[in-house]
DNA sequence: GTCTATAAATTGATAGAC
DNA sequence: GTCTATCAATTTATAGAC
């Protein structure tokens, strides 16, 4: 079965915007923000160019799309039952345990976001929400080892960067397979929370 | 005192293709190596456009000896003694903490190599190496897990993969100060190793 | 080692037809 | 929703003077 790309643009179903974001995502990712072109786009697309433009206003304005979502959806975890109530201990793990899950599956989203380096407004805006994510669990973290669950030897603010340095790695290698996140976040929270927690 | 890019081109010491090269470095990690085109590099270097092609023959030459620089030095860190000889529970930490090292002395070639994409032969060949490193730290992972030191549930791949994620997303925030690398490096290896040791 | 001037190609984006 | 044609700006790189 031949792709939206390179069947006929007569007989394929027309692009509406969430299909063009998925492809631009996805060239974003493969060449990287700036080193994909609207023409790299088109081409990926197997439409013309200025096609692209009845979808969406300015190459800056899908990457900006793109990491609304992936910030969306990584702050909802914040607000779920399980992470704002229990012990901080077990709100950690699973802040932790969901953003694999976020991460797995909506993985092009996140690695996007996670590549912005503040070149534009739109991604200034990005890593600013980035650096919210952090202070809220590095609060999670200084409130585990008060509570004496983690050990306070270490400063949590440097801990947590080491934590979603971690989670964030994954971007660079994983690719979602069936039961692999789950595989991934046991094997994750085994080797982080296991040289932190206290019992 | 003025720098050199603000300095008298006629008064201040000449560039050196050193010189240049650590402007470049620090500008590709800054806006990203596709998001900074010669004329940023000449705006932050003080000089002409034609003039860095005194100094190098092209944009692509210039990631080219970063990255080749960052590959040296992290691979010398594979055959000091200490990484050679004694256990591989040992030798690991060994890598672990002399790649914090080196990632302190070396951030913005490091962080410039860890930022390849793919794009060009020169980022291809960056990225084999890297697999080469990583496979080199797998069969000690795996070595140190056959001799019962580390928990040998886990996928050593996996494991090691985790593990300089951890240690390479370092290059997202840490910034070298007096003493703050060996800090970083027992709190990574507190975490991570504390995690998988046995005893 | 650095400059001005310029070439040749590519880029993000628009106009207007179907 | 997609196309062809086109533009203005930018980009990498070169020629040749000082």
């Amino acid at each position: 079965m031949p792709d939206s790309a390179t069947m006929d643009p007569a007989t394929r179903r027309p692009y509406d915007l969430a299909a063009v974001l998925d492809v631009a995502v996805q060239e974003f990712n493969t060449r990287g923000y700036d080193g994909t072109s609207m023409g790299d786009l088109a081409n990926a697309l197997g439409l013309s160019k200025s096609s692209i433009y009845h979808h969406v206003p300015s190459k800056e304005a899908l990457l900006g799309l793109a990491v609304d979502r992936a910030l969306l959806t990584l702050f909802d975890v914040l607000d779920e039952p399980a992470a704002v109530q229990g012990p901080a201990r077990a709100r950690l793990e699973h802040v932790l345990r969901r953003s694999v899950e976020v991460l797995d599956q909506e993985l092009p989203f996140v690695t996007l976001l996670l590549r912005v380096r503040g070149n534009t407004q739109t991604e200034r805006h990005a890593l600013e929400r980035r650096r919210e994510f952090d202070r809220q669990v590095t609060d999670l973290v200084r409130e585990a080892m008060a509570d004496g669950d983690l050990r306070d030897d270490l400063d949590p603010a440097l801990v947590t960067r080491l934590l979603f340095g971690t989670v964030n790695s994954l971007v660079e290698w994983y690719r979602p397979e069936e039961g692999s996140a789950r595989t991934v976040a046991d094997a994750l929270v085994a080797m982080t929370l296991g040289g932190l927690d206290t019992t």
